[in-house]
DNA sequence: TTGTAGGCGTTATCAC
DNA sequence: GTGATAACGCCTACAA
């Protein structure tokens, strides 16, 4: 017998009998259900304390049906964003006493398929999770799951459920075209190869409306390495800045992180931020509001979205007879933050 | 009745009568657990996959007396080090099934107890957490849980179970050492006031005892903020400098942030990094290693460490007679890495 | 206010 | 190779 017997993990019927009533008098008691007199719920507690039972949730949620589970995926825990938002989100989740199930997809719609797949074993009361286009498969599991899905971050073009999130592409517009009215013309685009990152495409789309509308070309894309996007890869593409165009007046990264990348290789080799190059990033990083000069960004805003998501999460679990009027599309706003990457001196 | 019904979420049983077998012939199907015909194992997971059924683990887990959860405990996901070895442990554990049960304890002992509190209701079949100080009722807990217990990072003085981590102490002494070795005499150390954090005190007693050693003094102690510190409260500190001391030629940090705070603070005001005044950190984050100059650190290895505790929950789980010869104390090595912030030209 | 009976969805066990 | 039955630990529903 290959599994491992919790010899004495101590049970309800066991602080019952100590305290002579029967479970469901203990069931109460621990869970202030009015009809349990003063005395006996002391007692009860009492003992739980002095036992150190502590209840077995699972059973408990497979006869209330009732997880207490709310699935949350994001791409990667490794990135401030995300892991702030998590955190946010948790506490809210945590205060009503249910728990966040938490995993990260890599950036991966297959591991996210897999994800969706376990976590729904289960029986998640209801599940969060970026969206950055899922699987077929995906959709249809989420679907069929019975529970409010909502889709973060970005605005998906087809929501499953309800949606907390900007859109990127607009974002990104109204960064190009700030960059346009500070007066760089021949600005280029940094941003990943890999198409699956449907943000990424986001934000190239919103970068090249806004140049065609002010009559700019938009031919200056730059693309490399695949998301999310580091530093190092940003460094490479500085070091040959001219391999890719010689005439460039503005760099626009996909994230601050490869806009760091890129300013630290062009001033190393003599190049003058923002002097020559203008520099912009996504996303209002750390290392973007320390660098120097500190660097224009689009400022996202992931406490905010946390609680956002927080609250619908909790309406929707509420039995409230709303629900039904619940708004399905939660929108947090955007807000271009210029710094000195991109303080051109007036020419 | 405030409780969502899920009105037809599809069960064992109506698998296993759309493919006319019993529930058990299903769930030996779905377990590959021998006994179950080709052809029926193939019938059923046909089925199965048309109705997109997802077993509900919680079901099983009551009967198998296995959650297939590792509850895992950080003091914040908004660090980089703890992400990446989040991620890191979460794969290993995934690639077996099982799943991670997450929580951050906002570096507070209280939130941590709830925590694990709450995570024992999951039934958690091991349970990681950082070390940095218990309550009583925590290690009560954990040792009623019969579940292994693993202390990261900092090697405890008392552990309750398995330790992976490495002492802070050690390495706050080595790197002292090495900034005396580069020839700094007044050596400050910049560190927070809450004592709580154990971490903190470690690395404290590291540089007093290395000071002492070399028959330095250990008074140039600055202490402000609580955990985590912060690039702010390091920028405050360097903007203050005078105030605290003023013969200082090196500041060590407790960590990377604040050390960046420091140096960008005393660069601003005309002092010379390295030449005037030295600056150490540790933790090797990004923002030290792209500063200018980098700074030198201590560098710790997430990934490393989730491997180690990786390995080391998957042997204690795998129901292997050996386990009791499995070893408690894990050291995952430290190293210091010297970089601009402390290259003095000789003197 | 308390207790009894039965079931939640799955798997262990033993029989066929 | 397959099925019937009895748990797992708790809670719902109803009865006392």
């Amino acid at each position: 017998m290959s599994r491992r017997d919790k010899p004495n993990m101590t049970t309800m019927e066991d602080v019952a009998q100590a305290a002579g009533v029967s479970r469901m008098t203990v069931s109460r008691a621990l869970r202030e259900e009015g009809a349990v007199s003063t005395r006996t719920r002391e007692k009860i507690l009492g003992i739980v304390r002095e036992m150190n039972y502590v209840p077995d949730q699972m059973a408990g949620s497979l006869s209330t049906k009732r997880s207490g589970f709310v699935a949350t995926l994001v791409p990667s825990l490794n990135n401030v964003h995300y892991a702030e938002m998590v955190q946010t989100l948790t506490q809210h989740i945590e205060s009503t006493g249910m728990q966040i199930l938490l995993g990260h997809t890599d950036y991966s719609m297959n591991r996210e398929e897999r994800l969706v797949e376990s976590m729904l074993k289960r029986r998640p009361e209801a599940i969060a999770l970026q969206y950055d286009g899922h699987t077929k498969r995906t959709i249809k599991l989420l679907k069929q799951s019975q529970i409010p899905v909502l889709e973060l971050w970005d605005i998906p073009p087809k929501p499953i459920g309800y949606t907390v999130g900007f859109s990127n592409e607009l974002a990104s517009r109204n960064m190009t075209e700030k960059l346009i009215e500070l007066g760089y013309k021949n600005i280029a685009f940094l941003c990943e190869t890999n198409d699956e990152w449907t943000r990424g495409a986001s934000r190239r789309n919103g970068y090249r409306k806004a140049m065609e509308a002010a009559g700019l070309s938009a031919h200056r894309m730059i693309r490399i390495g695949t998301p999310p996007m580091s530093i190092k890869d940003g460094y490479f593409v500085g070091k040959n800045i001219k391999q890719y165009y010689d005439d460039i007046d503005c760099i626009f990264c996909v994230s601050d992180s490869p806009a760091f990348g890129v300013m630290s290789a062009l001033q190393e080799d003599g190049v003058k931020v923002p002097d020559d190059v203008g520099i912009a990033g996504f996303g209002n990083f750390e290392i973007g509001r320390f660098s120097s000069p500190s660097i224009s960004t689009v400022v996202v805003d992931p406490v905010k979205l946390g609680q956002t998501t927080a609250k619908l999460v909790l309406d929707l679990l509420s039995g409230d007879k709303a629900v039904g009027k619940v708004k399905r599309k939660h929108v947090v706003e955007l807000s271009i933050e210029v710094r000195g990457s991109t303080q051109r001196k007036s020419d």
